[in-house]
RNA sequence: GCACCCAUAGCUCAGCUGGAUAGAGCGUCGCCCUCCGAAGGCGAAGGCCUCAGGUUCGAAUCCUGAUGGGUGCGCCA
């Protein structure tokens, strides 16, 4: 139940009796029209643009349009008074009856559930980590934002796929061989240094510890043509499940992984470029230099390139080296050739800013592969900046001070984790301050929407307790209202934040929903007939639990998107 | 040099895909706090939405240009 979508239905239906009484012309389109909260209370509960929208090519004046539109919706039973208001809004205030309903559709866990994805399958792409290590923050703003999108797709209708791409395919994994193949040496014993391009992290003394334990001696003393294949799948294998448990603390589940070497010597590279090919969209040719910044050792070389020009990029791309291997964008061109191949209706790839210079490629081969029918959408995740208590956290890698996703989870937990990421749009910069993560007060969102749901729920324990349950809402104070106004935004604001991939949206509104709830709360201090609770009649508690029964219900809800668990208790 | 992202209150940021007098939280100032769940509540001040043009009934929002910041730029993924 969408309040603003049901009255929309209202206007166009009005407007169609319109143009049936000569009072609009024939044909007009009814798109552009908007039912909508009006930025001003004051304005009334909802208001339409109809008659502006629709003023230009009716040849007609908008408040003359917006007038008789008037009469038509001020007839509906939902609607108490319509007016015409500035350039030709037209306003309407709602009865009271209508927001008690809103109070009891919203106590349903199903409220907000919309169908706009139905039938569509979306495939969402996020993390992607190089198997070299752990995960750290970088990381977990993308598997977190990637997540909630994925929940929030997932709750607006869609049929999605959460997704990794394993990058095992390239030289990163074969440093991480030898650099595991070291570690292998100190177990047995051996005295090691680890030369530039190795990874010295002590998190890999484990692995060369199990390699030891498979494998024994067998690879000592020999050289890497011996061991090389065994150990890089030692190796990915170890730190896929170092990053899968890294997830899991973040509560982040993928329901696939997709390994990039299981490109490699199928033909599957192949057949994705041979698609490229039919089209005429891959020639060999001679790229110019990068002009201001030119590297030392350029010279032009010929390579195979694809004509990404033609969908919309700066320059063409080489998919294939002067030496006649694949470039890295080969393999990413044949994965998004299966994403397409599997029928998904939508991509959608979660990457760091820094890979910012890629996506008009990426787009550029989505686009050409599909001919333009699955639309790929890739959302940039801003860098996070850790403070503590206001001073920015020294990170180091040397210093072996750099911190992962475990540390920060490990401190403050996955919920606060999660939330904050969350409080700014994903192409905003984000600053993450430990203090002040677990704040007790207003200023801390987390800590503030997970309060307004404790209390609520001790509320109805105590009414349980009384022994009486949540019956017909009774509102009788406009600070009631209020909240029943903005229990009715959330359908629409699941939409919106679904449509624009936007899982932010949904922490802002939790806030916002607190926030007036927290204000009827407050008013009870003075005016005790607002209270939830009433010692010694039944009926008017069971009469006024009801609101905030559907306000715990929509934040544990809007909750779940987030993949934060509502507390019933602060500790 | 080129591309992408960003620029909104003193600070940190929202702003519904073009709507009415641009919002919130901190901070500042003034009142009220012993009440279902303490860790606060109400109110005030605070703005040329970086700048200059354009599109139209209407622009913080869309287009062009400028300025300032971030990111990236052939055989690294």
């Amino acid at each position: 139940m969408n309040l603003f979508a049901d009255m929309r239905a209202h206007v166009t239906e009005a407007l169609d009796r319109m143009v049936a009484a000569g009072d609009l012309p024939q044909g007009l389109s009814f798109d552009n029209v908007a039912v909508e909260p009006p930025r001003d209370a004051a304005h009334g509960d909802m208001a339409t643009n109809a008659a502006m929208v629709l003023a230009k090519p009716a040849g007609l004046k908008p408040r003359d349009i917006a007038e008789t539109l008037a009469g038509h919706l001020g007839r509906l039973d939902s609607v108490e008074s319509a007016t015409v208001a500035g350039p030709g809004f037209l306003n309407l205030t709602l009865s009271r009856d209508l927001w008690s309903g809103i109070v009891t559709t919203a106590q349903d866990p199903a409220f907000g559930l919309s169908k706009m994805g139905e039938g569509e399958r979306v495939n969402v792409e996020y993390v992607s980590a190089n198997p070299t290590g752990p995960l750290h923050v970088g990381h977990t703003r993308g598997a977190v934002f990637g997540d909630a999108l994925a929940n929030l797709l997932s709750f607006a209708g869609y049929d999605v796929t959460r997704e990794y791409y394993i990058n095992d395919g390239g030289a990163q994994v074969d440093v991480l061989a030898r650099s595991v193949y070291l570690r292998y040496l100190e177990a047995h014993g051996r005295e090691v240094e680890f030369p530039e391009g190795t990874y010295p992290g002590d998190y890999l003394r484990d692995v060369g510890e199990g390699l030891k334990a498979v494998h024994g001696d067998a690879f000592v003393d020999r050289p890497e043509e011996v061991w090389l294949d065994d150990v890089r799948a030692f190796a990915t294998e170890a730190m896929m499940t170092l990053i899968r448990d890294d997830l899991a603390a973040l509560g982040v589940e993928m329901d696939q992984f997709f390994s990039e070497k299981s490109l490699y010597g199928t033909g599957r590279i192949e057949s994705a470029l041979e698609v490229l090919d039919g089209k005429g969209l891959l020639y060999k040719g001679t790229l110019e230099p990068p002009k201001g910044k030119l590297p030392e050792d350029w010279e032009p070389r010929e390579q195979t390139l694809f004509k990404s020009t033609d969908y919309g990029d700066d320059v063409d791309r080489p998919v294939m080296k002067s030496d006649g291997a694949w470039t890295y964008f080969a393999p990413d061109i044949a994965y998004h050739w299966d994403k397409i191949d599997r029928g998904y209706d939508q991509l959608i790839d979660v990457f760091g800013a820094d890979h910012g210079g890629y996506v008009k490629r990426m787009k550029a081969a989505v686009g050409a592969l599909s001919d333009g029918r699955v639309p790929l959408d890739v959302k940039l995740c801003q860098l996070v900046k850790l403070y503590e208590n206001g001073q920015p956290f020294k990170m180091s890698k040397r210093a072996g001070t750099f911190v992962t996703l475990r540390d920060v989870v490990d401190r403050v937990g996955p919920d606060v984790v999660r939330f904050l990421m969350l409080t700014r749009k994903n192409d905003a910069p984000l600053d993450f301050d430990f203090a002040k993560a677990v704040e007790e007060s207003r200023d801390n969102p987390v800590w503030y929407v997970q309060y307004t749901h404790a209390r609520i729920r001790s509320v109805l324990r105590k009414a349980d307790g009384m022994g009486v349950a949540p019956g017909a809402p009774r509102l009788t104070d406009p600070a009631e209202v209020e909240v029943a106004k903005k229990l009715a935004e959330w359908p629409r604001l699941v939409e919106i934040a679904a449509k624009g991939h936007e899982p932010h949206r949904i922490a802002f509104y939790l806030g916002e929903l607190a926030q007036v709830f927290n204000s009827l709360w407050n008013k009870g201090d003075d005016d005790h007939s607002i209270r939830f609770l009433h010692d010694s009649d039944p009926q008017a508690t069971a009469g006024k639990i009801s609101l905030p029964l559907a306000v715990s219900v929509v934040i544990s809800a809007g909750l779940g998107i987030l993949g934060v668990t509502p507390v019933e208790e602060m500790r």
